[in-house]
RNA sequence: CGCGGGAUAGAGCAGUUGGUAGCUCGUCGGGCUCAUAACCCGGAGGUCGUUGGUUCAAGUCCUUCUCCCGCAACCA
């Protein structure tokens, strides 16, 4: 009988920059689930790979002095890297830059183009000059650009869209008929309520300011913008092609599953499935949008300067105990929150003693007792019944868990059944037993016991943790890992001698690496600092600074801004008269701290609208700390208006 | 009232269709000695954020308020 296929993919990275630990989490996940449905007997392709296009690259580029492509090509191959080091076992790791996507957008477009699914039409929107983009009417703040406040022209910009509303309809009965298409289900009424039933705007799907895409092949002017692009990775990946698809696309589309973030469930679930629609293939059978893994209580950030790479953490744990740390310690809904000191524990509670204690004890017996094997395993004690059945059961809870994208779950169940084994080692007392003539048959029959239940946690391990699953079965000596092999007991073959007894995980000593890595973390900022002051800042003329003008002002009044929380709007004194400025200070000054206070204030910043407040200028403020901003107030002697340099 | 998510033991989290509040770590006590100062058992510790309600019964359903966090947006 042939085997089941089973398609799975991840989001595509954009290749910005290197990816963080967060980042990374995506590809473990889906890692993990790709090798479960292996052993499970599915025919599995799993897709990854980057996305590469697009303005913010040109600029990075740019920026960086080097063609996009090369810069693309440095990114990509660092991702390419952590995936690798992750020991994921991606089937293809698609570029949006390899000739064959390529190809097959450019044909994707044009018969969308062609069926009139895709229409030329003109982009009218409110152009701001000086940011030269483009603004919607509900972008507008006060009828101004909502980035610079100045005033927008009614323009208008050739492009391309994707007739979005034609489909609405039959999408939203695709959603309401397919309870199982978004996950977890709170983020399908999330995309119904706010994205489809208020009605779906065209999309455009191209661009004619940047040049950093793919060329829309009859109209060379314009490139292709993201959605078309990056979203038909999935398809393109496996050889689609309008004309006629390969073998591998017929074989695993549609996919069974795209595991992304969940920032970008409303284009998988919204986008995506119209764009196929259009283009008559099968929509996804799922999309599971995952949540996100914060370090302390903020998303990671490279501002916030707690950022860990993947690399670091498989340098100071190796790679099994960072995709187990990832894998437990993220809830399925629910963002999940790392550290160093809960890694540490974990790792040293469950992988060094929990796991590796118990390999580590059951094979120094069998080689100490039996001189590596077994004489017999036929003699059954009170505890075995029970014990067996545990054991057996982590099966069905660790295939649920992985059913139902509680990967953490199926995990828990797996440690569990270590556990448990921990505990027959107890009920039984081998030591005891090996005291008394008499009873090394049960002693034989225990330790067999434990090595076969040894062999099943191994096997069920392999999805989460491959090379330790390995290491453990080259202690036990026993290869034996098929997903049937898991569902009876006793296949671990008798006449087998185990191996020497090794350390699996070498317990950590958690307040000696703490400091380390705190160490550690206090130079690389301290370079980080540096190095933003030496390369960050140019050095300007004192003709530069003059074109600042600052000024002594009093603060009149102040208030907060309705419908923004971090802004109070100052009502100034400057000597000249009186002005609006709007300040970014609100989580640190109540108004009643300000009012009656000297400042210092930036006179002539061109005006900016912020959340419908017309500011006129900044007041100087220090960034004291991470997350303390203080105002920089000046004597009061100083009057109003005078000139600061 | 912009949208959405949270608030459960010292910490981190589970709690499906309402029916005795659980897990991991930590802590305290005990057991064991095969093993990586590991393992096993037990105890303590929670008025499930607040107010009111529905019900025989509410962590769970409805309501008031407070506080956190994302997104949108705005740290001129």
């Amino acid at each position: 009988m042939e085997k089941p296929k089973y398609y799975i993919t991840t989001a595509i990275a954009y290749t910005s920059r290197k990816p963080h630990i967060g980042n990374s989490y995506e590809i473990v996940l889906t890692d993990a689930i790709a090798r479960f449905k292996r052993m499970q007997g599915y025919d599995v392709y799993f897709c990854t790979g980057t996305d590469e296009h697009g303005q913010k690259i040109e600029t990075y580029a740019k920026e960086a002095g080097v063609t996009p492509k090369a810069y693309v090509d440095k990114v990509a191959g660092e991702i390419r890297e952590i995936c690798d080091l992750l020991n994921t076992t991606y089937d293809r790791f698609i570029r949006t830059t390899d000739a064959d996507h390529e190809r097959a957008v450019q044909k994707i477009f044009k018969k969308l183009y062609d069926q009139g699914d895709i229409y030329k039409s003109e982009y009218e929107g409110n152009y701001c000059i000086p940011c030269e983009s483009f603004f919607t009417d509900a972008q507008l703040v006060d009828g101004r650009c909502p980035d610079c406040g100045s005033e927008v022209k009614r323009a208008k910009e050739e492009a391309y869209f994707l007739r979005l509303s034609k489909y609405q309809k039959q999408l939203e009965e695709y959603i309401e008929k397919t309870p199982d298409f978004i996950y977890p289900e709170s983020r399908k009424k999330e995309m119904l309520n706010n994205f489809i039933k208020p009605g779906l705007q065209d999309l455009c799907v191209s661009r004619t300011s940047f040049k950093w895409g793919i060329p829309v092949t009859f109209d060379e002017k314009h490139v292709i913008y993201v959605w078309i692009d990056a979203l038909s990775n999935y398809i393109t990946a496996l050889g689609y092609d309008p004309d006629g698809s390969s073998e591998l696309y017929k074989k695993y589309w549609p996919a069974d599953v795209h595991i992304i973030g969940k920032d970008i469930v409303r284009f998988h679930t919204i986008y995506w499935p119209i764009m196929l629609m259009a283009l008559g293939e099968p929509l996804p059978k799922k999309v599971y949008g995952h949540p996100w893994l914060l370090m302390g209580s903020g998303k990671m950030s490279k501002s916030k300067g707690n950022v860990i790479y993947a690399d670091d953490l498989v340098r100071r744990f190796g790679v099994d105990a960072v995709r187990y740390y990832l894998l437990s310690e993220m809830p399925h809904a629910n963002d999940g929150t790392i550290s160093y000191e809960n890694m540490i524990e974990r790792y040293n509670s469950d992988l060094a003693n929990t796991l590796g204690n118990l390999v580590n004890r059951t094979v120094a017996m069998v080689n100490k007792y039996f001189d590596g094997t077994l004489p017999c395993c036929d003699r059954e004690g009170d505890a075995d019944a029970a014990f067996k059945s545990d054991i057996l059961s982590a099966l069905a809870k660790e295939t649920e868990g992985f059913d139902e994208f509680k990967i953490a779950d199926a995990l828990e169940a797996v440690m569990n059944a270590a556990k448990r084994s921990n505990k027959y080692i107890d009920e039984t007392t081998p030591w005891a037993l090996a005291k008394n003539e008499a009873d090394r048959d049960r002693l034989s029959t225990v330790l067999y016991n434990l090595l076969e239940a040894i062999r099943i946690i191994a096997a069920e391990l392999t999805p989460f943790m491959p090379e330790t699953a390995e290491k453990i079965r080259a202690q036990i000596n026993c290869d034996i890992c098929s997903y049937e092999s898991l569902k009876s007991f006793g296949a671990y073959p008798i006449a087998n001698k185990v191996g020497a007894p090794t350390p699996l995980f070498a317990r950590l000593d958690a307040e000696a690496l703490l400091k380390e890595i705190e160490a550690e973390q206090a130079a690389t900022e301290a370079d980080a600092a540096l190095k933003a002051e030496i390369e960050g800042v140019a050095k300007i003329g004192i003709d530069d600074f003059a074109k600042v003008d600052l000024r002594v002002a009093k603060i009149k009044a102040c208030e907060p801004v309705k419908k923004a929380k971090k802004l109070l709007k100052l009502t100034l004194f400057d000597g000249a008269g009186e002005r609006t400025v709007a300040s970014g200070i609100a989580k640190w000054y109540k108004p009643e701290d300000l009012i009656g206070k000297k400042v210092i204030v930036v006179s002539n910043l061109k005006p900016a609208v912020l959340c419908g407040v017309e500011s006129q200028g900044m007041i100087l403020a220090a960034d004291c700390a991470e997350d303390d901003v203080k105002v920089i107030f000046v004597d009061d002697a100083m009057p109003e208006g005078a000139k600061i340099r």
